[in-house]
DNA sequence: CGTGAAACCTAACGATCGTTAAGTAAGTAC
DNA sequence: GTACTTACTTAACGATCGTTAGGTTTCACG
């Protein structure tokens, strides 16, 4: 049982610049703030029409989050799909993923103020799944990665969190600057990537305790 | 110049039950969703009251968030002060950090929920604010590692948000869980520093590109 | 030409929001 | 006793919210 439902993309042009606005400003200042109000005015149309296309807010809501959700989604396929080994693998995703959110810094402005955000509960076990669907993903590489022998420990889920919570946490802040381009950058990808793996100490491995 | 005015701490007993309703209910809800009127409900006093202590919602908040962040704030300096090194002091850090949000995990929710929610501008400097103080304490443990030749590194910056990902993620991912102490954990907080300090890769650190 | 569906409009609905005006009971000071 | 402060009360205010009833325009198709 899912609450994943099929959701047809936007196909009129008026239905897509009705999402553009509705990121922008779900983006901006959230679920609860973001009034209807503002998305018509912003789009340039009248309250019906908005209506007329999606059946309530939080519909739309969940049409906007599934349509850059399944963007996100098949980009992080691809990447997993042209590299084999574990840590090239963490690199291609933290790059991608740095690329993905610089090129529209809103998708993880919304997804980041909606996960982390106020609970909506009209809303949250449908955004859980999504969140649910990419960890397993991470762990997954990571898993293959303890398998192979290329990764020490034991615990795939602690050390996955670990990883989401580097790569996350950066985007999430990042991607809140100004120009997030500036910072989401290909080399703080693969420094990160560098820490995860051999940790900021001066000293050898040795004298962990 | 600052946003942080003195703010006199509760005194009288309804006032103090005000502001733990409105913590539970800011935690909870986030501070649009929660009415000023389930918080003067769940205080069990008329709507009055509460701008009989607080001059407006955002007063209550502010006041609300000024008198947790000052507990979290005296507790982070003595940490500070019971310990000399850099490897030791983010132990320190780390562990009482996760003790002090599992004592009260309503604390951390309602602050990376403010802070990575939705904005909301009357309160957002004030928020950046508290945020900056926590950062540069310890973005100057970090420096000073760096200085003694504890850490290797150059950017004192750049490795303060490593560690603060790491931290403050895992206290806002577990804080969120039915029973965060039981994942919040000293055992817990020294791996997370073990991986910020050795890193997960089986290999040396020769084997870095 | 006629018809029906698609795309849009004006104008309101009820509910909830933060806030406050105005009054009252209890205790303290002089 | 009376003036004053503290700690509340009832009852409303205007604003904004998501949503919709009902009508109008546009246009492809027979």
């Amino acid at each position: 049982m899912t609450v994943l439902e099929a959701v047809r993309p936007p196909t009129n042009d008026t239905e897509e610049r009705l999402l553009d606005a509705a990121l922008s400003l779900f983006a901006e200042k959230g679920y609860e703030a973001a009034s209807v109000r503002e998305i018509i005015e912003a789009t340039g149309v009248t309250r019906p029409v908005l209506y007329y296309y999606c059946s309530s807010k939080e519909d739309l809501f969940k049409r906007l989050v599934h349509w850059k959700h399944d963007e996100a989604y098949r980009s992080l396929g691809k990447i997993i799909g042209g590299t084999k080994e574990c840590v090239p693998r963490l690199r291609a995703i933290l790059r991608g993923s740095f690329k993905f959110c610089a090129t529209d810094p809103r998708v993880p402005r919304l997804m980041f103020q909606t996960h982390f955000g106020p609970t909506i509960p009209a809303i949250a076990d449908f955004l859980a799944e999504l969140a649910g669907m990419r960890f397993s993903i991470i762990q997954q590489v990571i898993q293959d990665g303890l398998d192979a022998g290329e990764l020490a420990g034991s615990n795939s889920g602690a050390l996955s969190l670990i990883f989401c919570c580097i790569m996350d946490q950066h985007i999430n802040i990042l991607s809140r600057m100004p120009e997030p381009g500036k910072y989401l950058t290909p080399e703080l990808a693969d420094s990160l990537v560098d820490v995860f793996l051999f940790g900021v100490s001066s000293k050898k491995v040795g004298s962990r305790k």
